[in-house]
DNA sequence: AGCACGCCGACT
DNA sequence: GTCGGCGTGCTC
């Protein structure tokens, strides 16, 4: 008689605890495959983790249940996968089958494999043509190419158009030669075609590219295709860092300094964090670049802990645009005199604008001149943004949206209404000086529209259909373009000003992009930079493109707060929809924390959230800060456990490790 | 995370 | 009297 198989499951839940199935009668179940089984009244698929002879202990025979169906033929996770996501889930407080789901194909959302084919290359053509190296790129390259196993990360940083794409594909070029895999991430798959098209042309049908618009049998097939080895250079963003390649040589972070490469859900890790896990116990060499790189790898880069290889040329000639910043503080609308001037005169060279707006939405918020009231979403506590098209005032964070008032709420003056910049009212006043201008707007709400508003948007400016092409971030695909001389960011100091201690590190960082990339395209043009504070050394420092100085300020400015670089943090975030549970369950977590944290760490709040509430749930925080991590993720595990006993179920707790944003 | 069970407000 | 809101608890 056949002895029975009980498997153990591991279920993309958060719940931190195996279940125990029996096997088929076939016995096909076996550890690294996935398998359906009933949890609870619904159908799920976990992960094989064990298998093991005996019943388990702790549960009657009769509870058990038995698995539907083994999905897999072959096992699809082996040990060192199942190692990298114990480590995740111990590291970033998620259970371990979250972790798994992230990895593996058929994982909840985003990361798809799309085999890259000369077909799918489209558009303008990014030379691969084989030009030599530059005495600075020959020097990288040598460095990355000879370092060894174990050795420290490096990092290419340079201004865009200093040739740091060339180094990482001969690198990576090298690493194939030997036999190894490269692992190439990207911020996100949709910005960063060129990137993409440009692996697809050098490496044809040996490159697999990671993309969300794909098929889950697509998905499947290609990942298999990493898998045995027949695609050794993967690229994708950052889930990409998860890729099933043989014989891991290299992994390169591209744009490093970019917030998308840390995870907004559970698990909450970040690719640069998980890269270097990955590569520390393959021995595969980590080489980032940016012209902007965060201020972490700005410290380690300055301690010698990553090597630094800096690309200062600019090749092809091109120079760095004249960048001007532009004071808005008298202008009575959102387009200054000097701004208005140089539209007019581009569009009688016959070439084109781009106009950069860093918040969507006819105007910012409802404000009177009398009292000061602020018209709030009355779910979350951010202000209502007015919306010309709907004629609606709307919260961009759970979606409410109601009929503004005419006159103030409050006290009846009408003073009131909408105050700031959206992309309408812009779009509205460009139109009114420039009705002869072809314009084209683009945001998340035109973008969002099936049939790829975007894309066509883009299309029409890349042929030249239209003149001005007006937006946020993602309208720095368009700064490609030959066409373009112009480039106009609407109020730099939008995003100076949020309750995030990494605020001017991001303004800095966006307008030395900006900057960078216009230079590289249309080094004959301008960048106009409009600005409430013209003086703002933050300012001032992104249009001489002074990353050094910025750096020395801004890492003096950490050191004297004590925030990253120079600590790390733990962010717990308590919600409920009774404000008084998610205050009382904070400071109940603030005692444990206060109990076993280490002496040289501290607590920082706990405090209402920059955004109190969103969609009903009262949100408090409690942030961790310690100048050794292992010391603090030992405390907020301890503590953490401690609150298990006898807290409050209405009281959702998230931890996030290493937070990147603290809104 | 789902998903059901369960206990309080406005409808045929 | 029921339909349905979402608060609470469990999943081998």
């Amino acid at each position: 008689m056949i002895r029975e198989r009980y498997l153990s499951l591991l279920f993309d839940i958060p719940v931190k605890q195996a279940f125990t199935y029996r096997d088929l009668p076939a016995g096909e179940g076996a550890v690294g495959k996935r398998a359906a089984a009933d949890l609870g009244r619904r159908q799920a698929v976990g992960f094989v983790i064990s298998v093991s002879g005996e019943a388990p202990a702790g549960i009657e025979s009769s509870r058990i249940k038995t698995v539907r169906r083994i999905v897999d033929k072959d096992p699809v996770f082996g040990e060192d996968d199942l190692a990298l996501a114990e480590w995740m889930a111990s590291y970033y407080f998620c259970s371990t089958g979250e972790a798994l789901a992230a990895m593996l194909p058929s994982g909840r959302r985003a990361s798809a494999f799309a085999s890259f084919g000369a077909d799918d290359m489209e558009g303008e053509g990014v030379a691969p043509a084989a030009l030599e190296l530059s005495a600075e790129q020959e020097a990288a390259l040598s460095a990355i190419t000879s370092s060894q196993a174990g050795g420290p990360p490096f990092y290419l940083y340079g201004i865009t158009g200093s040739g740091k794409t060339e180094v990482f594909l001969r690198a990576a070029e090298f690493m194939l030669a030997r036999g190894k895999s490269v692992i190439y991430l990207v911020p996100e798959i949709a910005l960063s075609r060129q990137t993409a098209e440009a692996i697809g042309k050098r490496f044809g049908g040996r490159a697999a590219t990671l993309h969300s618009k794909l098929t889950s049998s697509q998905r499947l097939a290609e990942w298999v295709r990493i898998r045995s080895g027949d695609a050794p250079i993967v690229v994708g963003p950052r889930s990409a860092v998860f890729a099933p390649v043989r014989n891991l040589g290299l992994v390169i972070i591209d744009e490093e300094h970019d917030g998308s490469y840390k995870s907004g859900s559970a698990p909450r890790y970040h690719g640069r964090q998980v890269a270097m896990k990955r590569c520390a116990t393959s021995g595969a060499a980590l080489v980032m670049g940016s012209a902007t790189p965060s201020a972490e790898a700005w410290k380690l880069m300055e301690d010698g802990k990553i090597r630094r290889l800096r690309l200062s040329a600019r090749l092809s000639g091109g120079s760095i645009p004249e960048i001007k910043a532009l004071s808005l503080a008298q202008s009575p609308g959102c387009l200054s005199r000097e701004l208005k001037e140089a539209i007019r005169e581009t569009a009688n060279m016959g070439r084109q604008t781009i106009l950069f707006l860093n918040r969507r939405g006819f105007a910012y918020f409802y404000h009177c001149g009398n009292c000061g009231f602020e018209l709030t979403c009355k779910h979350c506590s951010v202000s209502l943004t007015w919306h010309k098209a709907k004629s609606r005032a709307l919260c961009h964070y759970c979606g409410y949206e109601t009929a503004p008032p005419r006159a103030c709420p409050s006290c009846g003056s009408l003073e009131a209404g909408f105050r700031g910049f959206g992309t309408e009212m812009i779009e509205e006043e460009v139109r009114r000086a420039f009705p002869d201008l072809r314009i084209r707007r683009v945001d998340a709400d035109t973008a969002a529209k099936k049939g790829g508003g975007l894309e066509e948007s883009l299309a029409m400016f890349r042929s030249g259909a239209v003149d001005l092409l007006l937006g946020t971030q993602m309208v720095a695909k368009g700064l490609n373009f030959p066409g373009v001389r112009l480039v106009g960011v609407v109020l730099a100091d939008t995003g100076l000003h949020l309750p995030d201690f990494r605020a001017a590190e991001r303004t800095f960082s966006l307008l030395v992009q900006v900057a960078g990339r216009a230079g590289r395209y249309f080094p004959d043009g301008k960048v106009l930079v409009q600005t409430l504070r013209p003086n703002d050394p933050v300012i001032v420092r992104a249009c001489a493109l002074d990353v050094e100085g910025f750096f020395a300020a801004e890492l003096e400015q950490r050191r004297e707060l004590g925030f990253p670089p120079y600590s790390r943090l733990i962010r717990f975030t308590l919600r409920s929809r009774d404000p008084g549970k998610a205050a009382a369950a904070a400071h109940r977590l603030f005692e444990f924390c206060r109990r076993f944290l280490p002496p040289d760490a501290g607590i920082l709040g706990p405090a209402e959230c920059p955004v109190s509430l969103i969609a009903g749930n009262y949100r408090m925080q409690l942030l961790l800060r310690g100048g050794n991590m292992a010391s603090l993720h030992a405390a907020a595990g301890k503590a953490l456990a401690a609150c298990e006993q006898g807290r409050d179920p209405a009281v959702y707790t998230e931890v996030d490790v290493d937070p990147v944003s603290m809104l």
